[in-house]
RNA sequence: GGUCCGUUGGUGAAAUGGUUAACACAUCACCCUCUCAAGGUGACAUUCAUGGGUUCAAAUCCCAUACGGAUCACCA
């Protein structure tokens, strides 16, 4: 009787659940290897949250010698968004992350166990509903959505708990002759679970990062199959993850919910339970509250905003282990020459409870990183970043490439380099001054600061220019000279003379220091200055002071 | 409302029964310095949501309460 009702519902359906069992074979992998995936739906965009997750999942297939795919999950027309698997691929690319087996664009993909687009498995779905039909433990629901509503609002009415199971899963008893007039009606049907569950029974359950947990028993009879014929997320999830060989479930928090489903799936499916890895939310703070990072509400949720913004992929990832494995920081601290693939991801160490998203803390990171950076990888970084977000800057980067690299080089071969670019789109703003194509500031845009008197500043600037300046001093040389400026001048050139006795001088070295930076750039706070006045050179130089003078 | 998860400083967090609760970011102060950026030093939780209990000893174990979050669709 169950298997007259199975091919009266699934006429079209000839394959069995062996064919694909078959066609799928257990990965032949070493030991220990995980196999697991990022699921999306082809909304267009890659969520921060998301990434995090995946970056995680990554690691471990990555640490495991195991598979990392890419499924799509496009079973709901009504979110379907036009390229929507190409913004994901795009985002992907973007950020460097690379996908073992799955799709690679919108109409291709890579891999023995796809398809890895849902709607493209439709097939494969229905055969596993068959089978559960055939087995009693799956049966037509023609119940309206309004007749749906209604039994919810009862439900709601008398405080009892929501959803359609035991009395309330008025289709769950048809008799296949009740079944065979719906349908000679032409009625619409769900497929939907004959849950064997008691929701007085509890269920344990290891979860990699929240430990153990325990629920009751699932006993909703949930729709595997709407009536379009197309899978829910709960069936697909348990018939994909079984197919695909999927070792390890990793998703967000948000799926602990319905966990108790989709255990309760794998088993009537007579599936191995794989292990799930439920990763905390990225959260944000809300006025007094927190939520969910929210693409709607916070730019930072969507990957391009830095991908605009010109922090280095590297760094978002270094900042994604930070927050995933706490101990990370200070392995990569005591550990400067290795790199994140060197370090060993553990579930065990990953946070069990949400966290807000710290951009301050991801820009710290991003600029300790850009300040390893050698100055020609800078150069190529703000340069390729510029080609998308800067035209104007791009020009001038092209056009003076070696300069610009000695430029990007200032204090930064040494010891201790400079630490001031937070993202490739700050740099502009912070060496604009040393291209004379963006140099033409007015009055008022110089900093001078102890010195302003326009005539003390243009005696300054004369009498070193005209004294004391070579190009080819080196810096020992130049400080020297400087010195014997102020002593010239009548300011202090010892800094510890000034402080005791400040008012035998007019000042002292720094305010030469900084009236000469800032007839220079204009402004009063920049790198090293005899760097700088390297860089310029003598015309530049005196071409900048005469440009002063004539405002 | 049901179910589940969580709660250590402004932020991320360490510590898994035992000295003054690591470390990092942020903030502040001082030092160094030609100005910045750094770097250095120090400050910043008498206390681990609250209340009980267990114990010689609890942030750590147990119970209750409060608060926050997730989820309860023919969405994923």
């Amino acid at each position: 009787m169950n298997k007259e009702l199975a091919d009266l519902l699934f006429p079209n359906i000839t394959k069995d659940t062996n064919y694909y069992e078959e066609l799928y074979p257990e990965r032949n992998l070493a030991e220990g290897a995980i196999v697991t995936r990022f699921a999306p739906s082809p909304t267009g965009f890659v969520h921060m949250g998301s990434l995090r997750t995946t970056f995680i999942a990554r690691k471990v297939a990555n640490d495991t010698n195991g598979v990392f795919f890419l499924r799509i999950e496009d079973t709901d027309q009504k979110r379907e968004v036009e390229n929507g698997i190409q913004g994901i691929v795009d985002d992907f690319k973007n950020f460097d992350f690379k996908i073992d087996e799955g799709r690679i664009g919108e109409y291709e993909e890579i891999g023995n166990y796809g398809p890895y687009l849902q709607s493209e498995r439709v097939e494969i779905y229905q055969t596993f509903a068959k089978l559960l039909v055939e087995k009693g433990l799956a049966y037509p629901c023609f119940c309206s959505e309004e007749a749906l509503d209604e039994t919810r609002k009862i439900q709601e009415l008398n405080k009892e708990r929501l959803g359609y199971y035991g009395s309330f899963a008025t289709c769950r008893n048809l008799t296949i002759d009740q079944i065979k007039e719906h349908l000679n009606n032409g009625e619409k049907f769900v497929t939907r679970l004959k849950s064997p569950g008691n929701f007085n029974n509890r269920v344990f359950l290891e979860d990699l990062v929240k430990g153990k947990i325990e629920f009751p028993e699932n006993d909703l009879d949930v729709v595997l199959l709407k009536s379009d014929g197309i899978p829910t997320y709960h069936f697909a999830h348990a018939v994909d993850d079984h197919l695909m060989r999927t070792t390890h479930v990793i998703r967000g928090e948000e799926w602990l919910s319905s966990l108790p489903i989709h255990v309760q799936l794998f088993n009537v499916l007579g599936f191995e339970l794989p292990s799930f890895v439920h990763v905390t939310l990225v959260n944000k703070k809300d006025g007094e509250g927190v939520r969910k990072l929210s693409k709607r509400k916070d730019p930072e949720a969507a990957l391009s905003y830095y991908h605009e913004r010109g922090i280095p992929v590297d760094a978002v990832y270094l900042y994604l282990m930070t927050t995933a494995n706490s101990n990370f920081e200070e392995w990569l601290d005591s550990n400067p020459d290795k790199t994140l693939d060197d370090f060993k991801f553990d579930f065990k160490k990953m946070s069990s409870s949400g966290s807000l998203f710290d951009l301050d803390k991801l820009l710290n990171i991003s600029k300790n990183y850009i300040s390893r950076l050698k100055a020609d990888e800078v150069y190529n970084n703000v340069l390729t970043w510029a080609g998308k977000y800067d035209t104007e800057f791009y020009q001038l980067l092209d056009k003076y490439k070696d300069y610009s690299i000695k430029l990007f080089n200032i204090e930064r071969e040494c010891e201790k380099p400079r630490k001031d670019y937070e993202a490739y789109s700050s740099i502009k703003s912070q060496v604009w001054y040393m291209y004379d194509e963006l140099f033409n500031p007015a009055k008022e845009d110089y900093e001078f600061k102890n010195v302003s008197s326009s005539d003390e500043i243009s005696m300054i600037l004369t009498t070193y220019v005209d004294k004391y300046y070579s190009e080819s001093d080196d810096q020992e040389t130049w400080f020297s000279k400087m010195k014997a400026l102020c002593d010239e001048l009548g300011y202090a050139s010892n800094m510890k003379e000034y402080k005791a006795n400040p008012e035998n001088f007019k000042g002292n070295v720094a305010d030469i220091s900084t009236v000469i930076r800032v007839a220079l750039t204009t402004k009063s706070m920049t790198p090293n200055l005899y760097d700088i006045m390297q860089l310029l050179g003598t015309n530049r130089i005196k071409q900048r002071i005469n440009y002063l003078n004539n405002l």
